[in-house]
Formats: C-alpha cells, structure tokens, sequence
RNA sequence: GCCUGUUUAGCUCAGUUGGUUAGAGCAACGGACUGUUAAUCCGUGUGUCGCCGGUUCGAAUCCAGCAACGGGCGCCA
C-alpha cells in the first residue's frame, strides 16, 4: 500500500471511461446513505471538487455503517463499474473497505449542510475539508504556479527577497519589529519584517535585467477590512530598459495570461464559484480578459468623477486622491473592467516613483478592477540620482539610509519599473470571494493568529 | 485609528409593549424505506439566551461595563 502506486487519485479516476478495473481510493467521507440492499458512500481526496460514489452490498453495509459517518478517513478496494445513477456514469463497487480514521458524526464540528465562512474560521484545522475551500485552495495552488510560468517563460528570474530586513522607511506600512530575546544588537539595530522586495529586487533587476519576486510580506497596521491581512503574499515584477508603457504592457499580459491559464486549469471550481459564491463570475473574468484594459491619467480619472456631479463622501478634483468610492466607480460603472490609473501627484506616492516633466506627477500606475479596487500598484523608477535626492527631501525621507540604493543610481542606472501585486486580491478576484481571510490558509489578522 | 453591527440548541436564525415549562428549519440520535445523489418518511429538544453588574415582583428582552466576531472608512496590496 505504500509507495508510488498507494492509490488512484480520485481526479484520475474519474476521468477513466473504462469499467472494469481494480482501483484503491483513499479518502474521506463527505455523505453516506444506507439501505437494506445497497448503500452509498461518497469520498473525497481534494484532487477534485467531485466526490467518488463507492456501492457497499447490504453485508458491507451492515459491518460498516457505524463507522462511515461524515469525516471518516477510509481506504476502500473495489471494482470501477459502470453506474445506473443518474448523476456519475462510472462508480466503485467496493469489495474492501478500511476505516483509518474514526470519526463520529456526532462530534463532528462540520456538517453536510452549508456552514457560514464566518464560522469556518473558528476551526482552521477543518475548514480545508469543506467544497468552497477546496476550491479556493486549489484555485490558490493553480493560480501560483501560473504566476510562476509566466515569468519563467518570458525569461523572468525569481529572485528570493529577504524576510528580515533593517530598513524601516520604505514608504510602504508600518513594520512588525523582530527581536532576538538575549541580543537586542543581534542584527547590529532593529530588525524588521519586511514589507516589500521590491528596493531589494532592483539590485537583482540591475545584473539580470527581467526579475521578480513571489513571497510572503507583512504590514503591522490594524487594518479591519476585508481586503486586508498582516502577512500576505506579494508578486513583484521588475523589468530593465523600460519605461511605464511597458510595465503596464506586462501587467495587462500578466492578467490576462494568468488569469486564463488558471480558469482553463480548474474548470469545476470555477463552475462551483460561478454557482454559489459570485453570479456571473465567469462572464465577467472573460469579459475583463478578452476586451483592452481602458488607460487613464490621474487628473482624467479625477475630472471623469467631477462630471458625475454625484455626492461623494471625499472630495474629488484634480490633485486629490482617489478614495475607495472613486476607484470602485472607475472600474465598476465607468469604465466597467479593469482600468490603469497613471501619473499620480507625486506627493501621493513613494518616494522612488519617477518624477514626470511636469515636475508635478510621477510615472505610476494603479490597476483598478471591479468588486476589488487595486490588485496592482506599479511605477517606473527615479533612475536619474540627483533627481532622486530631490524626491527624497521633497518626501522627508532620509536618504542616507539608501546609500546602497542610492549606489544602483551610480554604477550603470537605467530606465527600469515594475510592480506589486497582491496575490490574495488577485485570488479574490478569480474566485468571487469576498473576504481575504478566507482565500488564506491561516489568515493573520489584528488579534488573530491562533493557528 | 474613527464609525457601526452581531452574540439565543451542533449550524442558520426567530423570539411582540419585560410575564409563567425558550422556539423553527437543518444537523444529530432511534426506526422505516429506497440504485440513492445535501435521498425520503415517522419519532426524539440536546440551551450558563457571550460575560459581569444594575433596574424590576419578574430580564433572552431595559441600563452600564467588558469580551469575542463581523461590516463601513482610513492606511495599503
């Protein structure tokens, strides 16, 4: 039983049209019915959304039926058979059946009924059991790996960025502080969490030209939303010999290549999302992929919002910022799909943001797209020194502590940009989700981070 | 950080102007029945009404404090 050939994953199974095979499945028990003459028990293995229908005969039935409750872990041998059912065509006509692991419904903390996400999140250990977090969790892995595809196979090297960092101004939230109990100078001052690669991708991007990063990252503000996490995941692009029109030509190709790709690879999640967490999913993914994403500047977007004439809870015009209500209005009835918003007032973005000949705006951009606001926050970079020593005063941020970033401008600078994109913002955007919280295997939170 | 809501059975929730043994659906449990599909039918209520004080003859209900968990905004990804 051990080894390469333990088990067929239920996925393989039940794409195999051949009745008549002897197969091992292993897995847990979603629902079980029993009669007199035949039973059913149904089992899942997380390959696949869709259980597999296992048909005990009443002897099997009768010795096992205590024990094949909700949650049961079993090993079950039998024959693949066709299936008179209406629903599956094929199904296993079991002639073994093994309970690894007792369980007992009674005790069991989830049931065969819907159980809010809400409450899911009491129980973390168990919730990865449930339909919609198979499918997030799935769809999660799937989405990873495309990201790493797209950029392994533009030439892209991912570049590991380190957790632990003493910068503690990069512009980009407040920082969780490490510490060493017995050694306060372990790291020669405090140390940090780091709260983005990007600063530390450049040196990489500077030597090796297309980079990116894809890691954990973690912001310490108490932030009480559902878009919002202490520790996240963050992809971070940078590319060389550049300029913003091709940093926003390579998000518009990210988003689209990657989101296709992984709705091709999980068509029963999808479909699961599509029913029963967000109507019209899928349209609305096709329809954001297939069409061009709309481009504006700042002062455009501000002005598009002035002529609405509507009330907004913050005031809109040109130099102010882009609040909530606003980028969700861009995207969602405006423009009705995702939107990149360029060429923000300096002062409203980090200091490393290349300043435009307007001497007012820098070369950044924002994605806005529906139901989420930004998945992405890009910019091309302040190559030029003594204009990033400017930007420096101009954002009260000391530049002496970037000597080294400062050096990138020294030794062979060029035109370069990128951006970071917040994989889990992503994640809900692909599967309809509503809160962060629950597209993370074990969400921390302010207040929260039990297990 | 600001604003706001919720907390009653295992789950989702109802509970009137304060009133006697606290309710529903589902789950669970017992039984029947069925090539069933979150099966169906019959039967059974399993509770510190979040915690702690107060008001009252009487509190799930009114008041104060606390806690946990959400939502909106800000910060951002």
């Amino acid at each position: 039983m051990a080894g390469v050939d333990r088990r067929t994953p239920i996925r393989d199974l039940l794409t195999n049209a051949n009745a008549g095979a002897d197969v091992t499945v292993t897995g847990w028990v979603k629902t079980s019915r029993f009669s007199k003459n035949v039973s059913f028990v149904h089992v899942f293995d997380g390959s696949t959304p869709k259980t597999v229908q296992i048909v005990l005969n009443a002897e099997l039935a009768e010795q096992f039926k205590a024990e094949l409750g909700i949650g049961a872990a079993v090993r079950i041998h039998g024959a693949w058979v066709q299936s008179p059912g209406g629903e599956q065509s094929l199904e296993v006509s079991a002639t073994d059946v093994t309970i690894v692991g007792q369980t007992h419904p009674s005790d069991y903390p989830l049931q065969k009924k819907r159980t809010s996400l809400e409450n899911l999140r009491t129980m973390a250990h168990l919730r990865p059991r449930t339909n919609t977090m198979q499918s997030v969790f799935r769809v999660r892995n799937a989405l990873a790996n495309n990201i790493h595809r797209f950029f392994q196979d533009r030439g892209f090297m991912w570049v590991h960025t380190p957790i632990l960092s003493t910068a503690d101004a990069e512009g980009a939230g407040e920082m969780f502080r490490v510490l060493h109990g017995d050694d306060p100078e372990f790291f020669g001052g405090p140390a940090y969490l780091t709260v983005s690669g990007q600063l530390n991708v450049e040196t990489f991007g500077q030597a090796f030209t297309d980079v990116y990063t894809f890691g954990p990252t973690f912001r310490a503000e108490k932030s009480n939303t559902p878009r919002h996490a202490c520790e996240f995941w963050m992809i971070e692009p940078e590319i060389y010999f550049a300029n913003l029109d091709d940093v926003i030509a390579l998000a518009t190709d990210f988003v689209k290549t990657v989101t296709k790709a992984t709705i091709e690879q999980c068509p029963d999640d999808f479909a699961f999302f599509n029913k029963f967490i967000e109507k019209g999913l899928l349209d609305s993914l096709n329809a954001a992929i297939s069409a061009d994403f709309a481009r504006v500047t700042h002062d455009e977007a501000q002005d598009i919002l002035v002529a609405t004439g509507k009330k907004w809870e913050f005031k809109v015009g040109r130099g102010e910022s882009l609040q909530a209500e606003h980028e969700r209005y861009l995207a969602e009835e405006h423009f009705k799909g995702p939107v990149f918003v360029t060429d923000y007032p300096m002062e409203q973005k980090a200091f490393y943001m290349r300043l435009n000949d307007d001497q007012r705006t820098v070369a950044a951009t924002d994605l806005l797209v529906p139901r989420i606001g930004e998945m992405i926050g890009g910019s091309q970079r302040e190559e030029r020194l003594d204009v990033l020593d400017d930007l420096f005063r101009r954002h009260n941020v000391p530049g002496e502590d970037y000597e080294w970033y400062r050096d990138l401008r020294r030794f062979g600078s060029a035109p370069h940009g990128g951006f970071g994109l917040g994989f889990e913002r992503m994640l809900m955007w692909i599967t309809g989700m509503k809160n962060i919280r629950d597209v993370i295997p074990y969400p921390r939170t302010p207040g929260q981070a039990g297990y």
